[in-house]
DNA sequence: ATTTAGTTTTACATATTGTCAAATTAAAAA
DNA sequence: TTTTTAATTTGACAATATGTAAAACTAAAT
């Protein structure tokens, strides 16, 4: 029952230009995912209307991804590494703390703003979709590893923890969306950003930047 | 053809208790349906399930809402309505503006908490569906309207819109949920969205808090 | 020329939404 | 109490969408 038994023995055979065909499909149908999803929102997006889109049959969609959910896993995958992601790598390892807390914002604020469209298609699954939403979190979870490395590099005074938490939902993509919601571009909304982090980072909780509580003390 | 006629005319008719019975039916069904959308998500949520849950035939479900979205829809404003958004008339007429604010902030924040779970999973289909998602929008625009008016009561300097825009970003669902989600309770997470929105209010853009850009010259 | 393996075609099973009409039932009106 | 009304149920149906399976087809490798 061995492979080389005379009946089961098949000639050797390397798939060479034919992967690249199958890479191009892939591509194709990540493209119109894309699309897609972009412009007429999840439910919009169907096997049938991707594969139509990208030149194939629903069922070679089914065999290069297998469920639309893999599909659309995939081209978070895509995006993520095409989008500038190594770039944290190149943040992490500033020289000084400011530097690599004016980076790491930078970072995700850049990454955000080129994908944000798709971004909110894509957390919109995870929020709807506990499964998916696993994988959103775990990528959110990595955000925070960072944002605590980057609070305990600036040090000062404050629970790093909190502090750390604090930075990673005003680095998220959610904030930057609502931010670039209404009329701020990305620059604008950066800026917001890490002027909002540099403050959240620098002063434990400043409660007396201004009246404290004037609710019976008219002005 | 009048209502006159004798062959058309009917007996009045008065619901009555079965009216009672309807809003009941109805209360079941949302009831099931938050529960369900909590638990399952989006997807996993169908007019079976819903039907089967609340004691009433899948029928009846579309008789009294129509359509899913619909149901959805009905829960979205059933939960604004008892969930506190009354309150806003009372934060919007505070005598001071920093009382105006604070109680601003921590109307919106005690809302997102309470209903955290449910409101990830409503805005998540806002965010994968454009028709959804312009109810969503159309109440983000109402917290922005608010927010202007919160901004332009403070004063200070720095351009309205814009910090009005920060202010509806700090005080978003997905910000507070984002603060939430790394162990962050609602009274932190409402001290944490009432400082940074009181920072962002106060100063216009206070990039000389702490050393600037120091990428060349080490600490 | 033969073999291999991806693609297409075709068919099927399942699940879900949404609609329709007749039978049923509980409440209102007489 | 009897009749009438309207909501609920029951049963059926159409339309989509996902996912699987197998045979025919085809382009590439051998």
């Amino acid at each position: 029952m061995t492979p080389q038994n005379l009946e089961d023995s098949k000639r050797p055979y390397e798939l060479g230009k034919r992967l690249e065909q199958m890479d191009q499909s892939r591509a194709a149908i990540l493209r119109a995912a894309r699309e897609q999803l972009e412009s007429r929102g999840y439910t919009q997006l169907t096997m049938s209307t991707l594969a139509a889109e990208s030149g194939v049959t629903r069922q070679t969609v089914h065999n290069l991804f297998g469920t639309k959910a893999a599909v659309l896993e995939a081209l978070f995958d895509l995006i993520a590494l095409d989008g500038g992601m190594e770039k944290m790598r190149e943040a992490m390892t500033q020289p000084t703390a400011q530097a690599m807390l004016e980076r790491f914002v930078e970072v995700f604020c850049h990454f955000w703003a080129s994908n944000r469209l798709l971004l909110r298609r894509i957390h919109g699954i995870g929020a709807i979709d506990p499964e998916f939403g696993a994988v959103i979190e775990a990528r959110n979870q990595r955000r925070l590893g960072a944002a605590t490395r980057v609070v305990s590099r600036i040090g000062g005074p404050g629970d790093v923890a909190h502090k750390a938490a604090a930075l990673t939902a005003l680095t998220s993509f959610e904030f930057f969306d609502a931010l670039a919601q209404n009329s701020v571009d990305e620059p604008a909304a950066t800026a917001v950003v890490l002027d909002l982090a540099r403050k959240v980072l620098s002063n434990p909780l400043q409660e007396t930047n201004l009246p404290p509580h004037p609710s019976k003390s008219g002005k």
